[in-house]
DNA sequence: CACAGCGAATGTGTTACTTCA
DNA sequence: GATGAAGTAACACATTCGCTG
């Protein structure tokens, strides 16, 4: 199970759209993340839950924090030093590592080894059940944490860092299609929302070229009622009753009822 | 057998931090 | 002690490619 989208459904989705300028922020280690709220007013959003943030979850930063603070205490550590065919290994390194690799890794195929053929490790169901289970708990890892989990599941740390990695994007992904979803619901709901009014206001517009009475009142004296469409004189709506003008029915019915402006 | 999708692995770019001259 | 270059580690992101249904 999507542990962001678990996140999503979970906590519910605030809809609004915060974009800030760059659109992007950084943690202190300079890494970006979108990060993306849009806002809407409730009663837009009867369905749709209010605050969508793409971004990593705090627990996210703490372990990124730790992780950090672990490799600062001792950046030349065993642990730290040991990582794993990283970009800025030299082939050579990443060769010995190949080979060493082969040893530890239980499913190592068969074929011939070509030098530059990649070996295609498909991992266990519980190997996957447990990389799951502590990509629950937390999205990242510490180098010990990754030297320990390595050895539990008798793989490479690189191998549990490449896992680790693959699955935020995944999750990222989801999140993100997620994300995208509710984005384009909320943009239905507002362009039905933005067409109510526009033909809300050519009724109005209709009616105030037909009813010289409607102009007897200052706009900002009148209030509409939110549920049955009436509109009345707000301020003096208790003692001269609705003010009541409509060639429109469905605009005024019911004027006695609903909202505390009718 | 071809093919699409998944996912492990790799490559690249960026940032933070440390070391050293 | 301040400073800048070099090295290292970690990450996100894009991509490759082997495997599987």
């Amino acid at each position: 199970m999507d542990m962001g989208q678990e996140d999503a459904c979970d906590t519910g989705l605030a809809l609004g759209l915060n974009y800030n300028a760059s659109g992007l922020s950084s943690d202190r280690h300079g890494h970006r993340e979108a990060v993306v709220k849009l806002e809407l007013s409730p009663s837009n959003m009867v369905s749709l839950e209010p605050s969508l943030t793409l971004g990593l979850p705090d627990d996210v930063k703490k372990a990124k924090v730790e992780a950090r603070v672990a490799r600062q205490s001792s950046p030349h550590s065993t642990v730290s030093s040991f990582s794993d065919g990283h970009p800025s290994s030299t082939k050579k390194e990443n060769s010995i590592r190949s080979e060493e690799a082969e040893k530890v890794s239980f499913r190592v195929s068969d074929e011939e080894e070509e030098g530059s053929a990649r070996k295609k490790l498909r991992l266990t169901k519980d190997q996957s059940a447990l990389l799951e289970d502590r990509f629950k708990e937390q999205s990242t890892l510490n180098p010990k944490q990754k030297q320990a989990l390595a050895k539990q599941l008798n793989l490479r740390p690189r191998q549990v860092e490449v896992w680790f990695q693959n699955r935020r994007a995944r999750t990222k992904l989801k999140q993100t299609e997620f994300d995208c979803e509710v984005l384009k619901r909320c943009c239905e709901t507002l362009s039905d929302e933005n067409r109510r009014l526009k033909k809300e206001l050519h009724e109005l517009r209709a009616l105030k070229s037909a009813s010289p009475l409607y102009m007897q009142f200052p706009a900002a004296a009148l209030t509409m009622c939110p549920s049955c469409k009436k509109i009345t004189a707000a301020s003096e709506g208790s003692k001269a009753g609705p003010f009541v003008t409509a060639p429109k029915p469905h605009l005024f019915m019911n004027s006695f009822t609903h909202s505390a402006a009718c």
